[in-house]
RNA sequence: GCCGGGAUGGCGGAACUGGUAGACGCGCCGGAUUCAAAAUCCGGUUUCCGAGAGGAAGUGGGGGUUCGAUUCCCCCUCCCGGCACCA
């Protein structure tokens, strides 16, 4: 009787080499080719969930196929530590903020070890400790100093009846999370980081990104949103400062038939004075969130200013409104608006009976009726005066052109990429930098002042920040002049500090740089895995962040991460796995029942990686199954002694299936993991050669020979998504060396060598037979062997063979 | 609303470059083993017609290109992610 598998001894044998042993803790050695493998690290909420175990389960199958490539792999783990949850979890039990943290970080820390990650421990990295924070504020100073960081009003979310800013997460339909008050935007001061200065740079080294998914790279191509056009001014009557306008769609100028503003807009505020009926809509305009996606699908709002703006080309009136869809944050915040050629014009102009005219038409000379819909694409200009005839480019370059001449505007090139906001007016963060002297104004901290600590022990009551009630946080003197000052009580949003962790790594104990030496050889990240919903925010700040290092001379990359995998996200009821939602699934329970080695295995292969998982208790049996039948396998062929090696030459016909059945899934497994990233199909075909060994009923010498070669196989290319069992097992099969680095295998070609391939033939595309011929047979006599056939036969008697396609190897189709 | 992705048996998924639709697993059905159960092992399992050989239909819906479409193109539906203060 062999003995069973027994997951919880396993485990612990292999964790207990690994950690004796040290093998994961890397320093630096320029004779080997660095493998830098990282996964997004995760927030501290408490315990782990299964999306954690899905990213750092893949990104571990990384690690650990590079390290068998012979890689010297650096896989680190850290914690993304700063954030609201904190907040939370102190208002609601007393605890506070940091004290909540470090416990999770170490709950989680021992959740992590029991699932058997080949992480270095000794650089793990706490985002809200002062020795890793202090390097982002030293950072923003020196941006500061280059002109990089600025301070400007920006609109919040604000509550009025808790007296608080709330961030979108904490607006539910409108309305304060805690208070149910109605929620209203508020203009507030904060500190920006010009990301846009780094537009262009960004935009246009996504086409150098080959590593990258093509679908991350479209949508930071969309968010950065490039677009050329003109910058126009309309003089409006009876003001001295004329309206300036941006539009893509100069060729389109004839057909403007009104304009409008945003409710923050200066002249809005201007005619709200005198206006008790427009003071009231700007009010009301105020009174929704902040979020993109509530103004865009909110019911479009106006109101006429009662005041006109001049055509320039025309000289005629047009009229002014405010309206509550204009945004004050992209463009100049007015916009000209042309109902006949463009969607959302043309539905405001119908609702409050603005005239729609049409000045482009479609250039194939179709007509179109502009009263039944807007026509938007670009075409010939109509009813547009001297202009009339001209196509897109023509327009555009001559109505450009015009208002360069005159001094009324200019191209301009405009993204729909805004600067990055990075106050936040809470407790729970890094804190800013900055000192606010009467005299001096805004200061950066000088460098031998930094960190600014933040206090940890703290009253928290979730109403304010706790800072702006510490003197002693506050109170500070200037240090330019050594007046009285006021320290800046914002902090930084959490995104600052995951936008330049993946650097920090490579040196985190040191206290004298932000980057040393040892960055230089560990970055850029060779493999980045992570959520597909940090797709824009978290991938876009890092490239810009690992920018502004380089520009600091920090470091010569440009790119933080060579490759990356957006893994999909683990779902439960058709929704996203969160702490929020409370649809989390715990793996603790799992890992206790089954092993961590099943749990790896069946998040490996239910589903592939960069697909949505939607989570389901069945089939994690399954895998332990699988992992029984494993062990199984192995112990029993190793119980009855020592294989000797195989001999190609002497293997009869099973015993040549069985061999070619072997190298054919190292061959997969190989492509699976080292091209495709596709783990479910590579622990797919790991099954199906473990079921043909275990149907292989044969016990001679050249036998045991063989199937030892495809167990040692199945051990090798498993390990890195179960490498607990495999440890074991390998030292089952007879070694004395670890399997950690052991070389992968290699395909033998003659073993794969087939006299007689199975190809299939098909009559007008239906599959009607299927036929052996020999693999060197050319394309004239698998021709003659398919239409010997008797079911082909039956189906082209009758008719004549028009033609006959051959894909070589693959099958045969008659048409007739 | 805008941007990106997805939809294939009862379920998760496979089919990689336009070439055998349903690999592998789950579930289910039948059998073996057992005093019995669990576990394990063997066989079957897209639907419909057929005793069988075989045939027909079939990849969210509608159209198109092609000898051939899950794969490419157009239109539509539904679901998921993001939309700048959730991380």
């Amino acid at each position: 009787m062999s003995t069973p598998y027994q997951p919880d001894i396993v485990e612990k044998a292999a964790q207990d080499y690994w950690a004796d042993s040290r093998c994961f803790e890397v320093s630096e050695d320029p004779s080997k080719e660095k493998f830098y493998c990282l996964t997004m690290f995760p927030y501290p909420s408490g315990k782990l969930h299964m999306g954690h175990v899905r990213v750092f389960t893949i990104s571990d199958v990384f690690a650990r196929y590079q390290r068998m490539q012979g890689k010297h792999v650096l896989q680190p783990m850290g914690w993304d530590a700063f954030g609201m949850p904190a907040e939370n979890a102190a208002i609601q039990r007393g605890v506070p903020p940091a004290q909540w943290t470090y416990n999770n970080i170490d709950d989680m820390r021992d959740q992590l070890r029991r699932l058997g990650y080949a992480y270095d421990w000794t650089r793990e990295v706490t985002t809200c400790r002062p020795e890793y924070y202090r390097w982002e504020q030293w950072l923003f100073t020196r941006m500061f100093k280059k002109g990089l960081v600025y301070r400007k009003n920006s609109i919040v979310n604000w509550d009025p009846v808790d007296q608080t800013v709330l961030a979108n997460e904490q607006v539910i339909d409108g309305r304060g999370w805690r208070s149910d008050a109605l929620v209203e935007r508020r203009e507030i001061p904060q500190w920006f980081m010009k990301i846009t200065a780094y537009a262009d740079e960004l935009l246009d080294e996504l086409d150098r990104m080959p590593g990258w998914p093509d679908s991350v790279k479209t949508m930071q191509r969309n968010w950065i949103g490039r677009s050329e056009g003109v910058e126009l001014s309309f003089d409006v009557a009876g003001e001295d400062e004329p309206l300036s306008v941006y539009t893509t769609r100069p060729d389109t100028l004839m057909g403007v038939t009104y304009m409008a503003v945003a409710a923050e807009h200066p002249l809005a505020k201007k005619v709200a004075a005198n206006s008790a009926e427009i003071a009231a809509f700007v009010e009301e305009c105020k009174k929704t969130d902040a979020a993109e996606a509530t103004l865009e699908t909110m019911e479009k709002k106006g109101m006429p200013l009662g005041v006109s703006a001049i055509h320039p080309l025309t000289g005629e009136d047009v009229p002014l409104w405010v309206a509550n869809f204009v945004l004050m944050s992209y463009g100049t915040g007015a916009v000209m608006a042309v109902p006949g050629h463009d969607v959302r014009d043309w539905e405001f102009a119908r609702k409050h009976g603005v005239p729609i005219k049409q000045v482009i038409a479609p250039a194939d000379g179709t007509a179109i009726d502009i009263e039944e819909g807007a026509f938007v694409d670009k075409g010939v200009l109509v009813n547009s005066g001297k202009y009339d005839g001209l196509d897109f480019d023509a327009a555009f370059n001559a109505i450009a052109d015009y208002f360069e001449q005159t001094g009324r505007g200019r191209r301009t090139i405009n993204y729909r990429l805004r600067d990055w906001g990075v106050s936040r007016q809470r407790y729970w963060g890094a804190p800013i930098p900055i000192i606010y002297c009467d005299t001096c104004d805004a200061v950066p901290v000088p460098e031998d002042q930094l960190p600014v600590v933040l206090p940890e022990n703290v009253e928290f009551t979730g109403v304010g920040s706790p800072l702006r009630d510490m003197p002693e946080f506050y109170e500070v003197e200037c240090p330019k002049c050594g007046k009285e000052a006021r320290r800046e009580t914002d902090t930084f949003d959490t995104f600052v500090e995951s936008s330049w962790y993946f650097a920090r790594y490579a040196c985190p104990d040191n206290p004298d740089l932000m980057l040393d030496e040892r960055a230089r050889y560990w970055t850029p990240v060779d493999q980045y895995t992570g959520g597909i919903e940090h797709a824009i925010l978290h991938l876009l700040y890092s490239r810009f962040f690992q920018r502004i290092m380089r520009d600091e001379g920090l470091t010569d990359v440009s790119e933080p991460f060579t490759n990356l995998l957006t893994q999909g996200m683990v779902l439960k009821d058709g929704s996203k796995m969160s702490k929020a939602k409370g649809n989390t699934v715990d793996p603790q329970e799992l890992i206790e029942k089954y092993g961590a080695d099943t749990v790896r295995l069946f998040m490996m292969f239910a589903a592939p990686p960069e697909q949505a998982l939607e989570w389901s208790d069945e089939g994690v049996q399954g895998s332990f199954r699988f992992l029984k039948r494993f062990w199984n396998a192995v112990i029993d062929h190793a119980a009855a002694g020592p294989a000797p090696a195989v001999d190609a030459a002497k293997l009869d016909e099973g015993q040549q299936g069985l061999r070619r059945k072997t190298h054919q899934t190292i061959a997969k497994i190989s492509d699976d993991f080292g091209r495709r990233s596709s783990f479910n199909t590579a622990v797919a075909a790991a099954m199906e050669l473990l079921n043909a060994v275990n149907r292989f009923d044969d016990e001679t010498e050249a036998a045991r020979a063989v199937k030892h070669e495809a167990l040692e196989s199945v051990v090798l290319m498993l390990s890195p998504i179960v490498p607990h069992i495999s440890h074991a097992l390998w030292q089952e099969l007879g070694h004395d060396t670890p399997l950690l680095d052991q070389a992968w295998p290699q395909v033998d070609a003659s073993a794969l060598e087939l006299d007689l391939i199975q190809m299939v033939v098909q009559v007008n595309g239906k599959l009607r037979a299927r036929i052996s011929v020999p693999s060197d047979a050319d394309k004239s006599a698998v021709e003659e062997l398919a239409m010997a056939d008797e079911n082909v036969q039956r189906f082209i008697d009758g008719h004549q063979v028009r033609k006959t396609i051959v894909v070589p190897g693959r099958l045969v189709n008659i048409v007739v």
